[in-house]
DNA sequence: TAATTTGGTTTATAAAATAAACTGATTTAT
DNA sequence: ATAAATCAGTTTATTTTATAAACCAAATTA
């Protein structure tokens, strides 16, 4: 009847950041929090969360000489992210 | 760009009550409790919190002479939903 | 009448989300 | 030159949440 769903992805954050990331492929942390509104520190706690998963990677580099952090979905991770909303639908679609 | 989601509705177990109670409008503890999978205690926690969020009204009768606990989705849980579900399609719809 | 089942509730614990505090380097202002 | 502010994050602490385990009362079955 219903799918359970990824509690990975099953988070408003992180849920966020992967929605952002399957459309764009590429994005700077401080683009992601700009977008997704999180503050600095639950961001940062999230994306260690999906990257440990494997469903982000990350990547440190610098730009210029200051830090930056490179997200990018892995396959995995759309993967996931596609049987989540999926899943979803086992609880939105009004009677079947 | 990310619509915040109503935390009460974010949740598996009470998402799939509440997607159960849309379809049918009244349903008994035990078959809430089989169609969802969930376990007695949980299940009854998470009715209480929908119930008093008002989005459940929960009617305790009898059943001949065994209690039985009845639940029904109120129209403020039926218009949070459908706005839950809206919420949910902006991190679902891949580039907007 | 003892054990089991039904229909739950209450309580305890583990996990999660989140913000606050912090670090270290870089600019900018004085 | 150096003090203050900003940038780019991480770490830690706290609150909230989800969940299961333990429990209770009544009814049924052995």
């Amino acid at each position: 009847m219903f799918q359970p769903l990824d509690p990975l992805l099953h988070s408003e954050l992180r849920l966020a950041v992967m929605s952002l990331l399957v459309s764009v492929e590429e994005a700077e942390f401080p683009y992601i929090k700009e977008q997704t509104g999180a503050t600095a520190g639950n961001l940062s706690v999230q994306l260690d969360k999906l990257s440990e998963a494997g469903y982000i990677a990350v990547e440190k580099t610098y730009k210029g000489k200051r830090p930056c952090t490179i997200c990018r979905i892995t396959p995995a991770g759309l993967k996931a992210f596609e049987g989540y909303v999926d899943a979803l639908k086992s609880y939105l679609e009004i009677s079947n």
